[in-house]
DNA sequence: ATCCAGGCAGATG
DNA sequence: CATCTGCATGGA
């Protein structure tokens, strides 16, 4: 077990972090969370004016909490006194974590069309079945074991429709070396995600932002739709992306996460 | 009970 | 190119 701290600020909130709806392998304890990322475990505690982070690897989590990205500067480039502004002011606490891009594919596959409580309870429970026992808890599965799992074990833990997409997309990167894919600019690796079965715009944009950290991206899914409906209306989620990525630049996927978490959040 | 969820593939205009 | 439909499941 290592330690370390990191002095709070008014731009890291571990529970928005959290809930924010881009990672799924968490839970609320006494004062704070329990995060499994990959084969990596933390605890992170609220402790007054600091957070304390007790985890496997200070070095992992020092990472994939990203303490090393200027969100108050951001909020101030992208601050547009409406809309945007009271979602900034209500998430500013959020990071994008840094997670792995496997996990975050074969995550954002079982999103699709989902409730997040049933999309937590799907990932916990191949987690469970499938990964790594490290004692105490369970690895995420390496893609060998998620191939050689089979349809019906997806269907088992209750994947629904998305079994034949959790196996198929499986067995098809046994053997390849998705870490590599992070060399491809945007555009490139979105088509190769995409030509994944049961891989569309919304699912690959998910995994470009939160498994690989591209933020000129913007998924639309039924929430976003729902933000933007009367500027864009009858838009279909695909083109609303475009547009969306075209205003917002290279700092798309953070204004996307924020508007998606006070939507869901706030209901306004 | 009915609706709906971090959508997608496949079929059809 | 655009639009339509079926899909598994269970929380709200």
């Amino acid at each position: 077990m290592e330690s370390f701290e990191i002095p709070k600020t008014p731009y890291f909130d571990i529970g928005a972090t959290l809930e924010c709806g881009q990672v799924f392998r968490f839970k609320p304890i006494d004062g704070g969370y329990k995060i499994n990322a990959l084969g990596h475990m933390a605890e992170v505690r609220d402790s007054g004016d600091r957070w304390i982070v007790d985890s496997d690897s200070s070095e992992f989590f020092n990472r994939y909490l990203d303490f090393d990205t200027d969100y108050g500067f951001i909020q101030r480039e992208v601050d547009d006194k409406a809309l945007l502004s009271e979602a900034i002011a209500f998430g500013k606490g959020i990071h994008i974590l840094r997670q792995d891009p496997t996990e975050a594919l074969f995550s954002f596959i079982i999103s699709q069309n989902n409730h997040i409580p049933r999309i937590k309870g799907i990932i916990e429970r191949i987690c469970d079945g499938l990964g790594d026992d490290m004692g105490g808890y369970h690895a995420f599965p390496t893609v060998e074991a998620l191939a050689s799992a089979g349809e019906s074990y997806f269907a088992s833990v209750g994947a629904g429709y998305r079994a034949a997409y959790l196996d198929r997309v499986a067995k098809t990167l046994v053997g390849e070396d998705i870490y590599e894919w992070k060399n491809l600019d945007t555009e490139a690796l979105r088509l190769k995600l995409m030509s994944l079965y049961g891989i569309g715009r919304k699912v690959a944009d998910c995994v470009l932002l939160f498994g690989f950290n591209r933020f000129d991206v913007f998924p639309v899914d039924t929430w976003i739709k729902k933000v933007f409906e009367e500027e864009y209306p009858g838009v279909p989620a695909d083109k609303m992306s475009v547009l969306l990525v075209k205003k917002y630049g290279k700092y798309a996927g953070f204004v996307q996460q924020w508007l998606f978490y006070y939507k869901r959040e706030k209901k306004v």
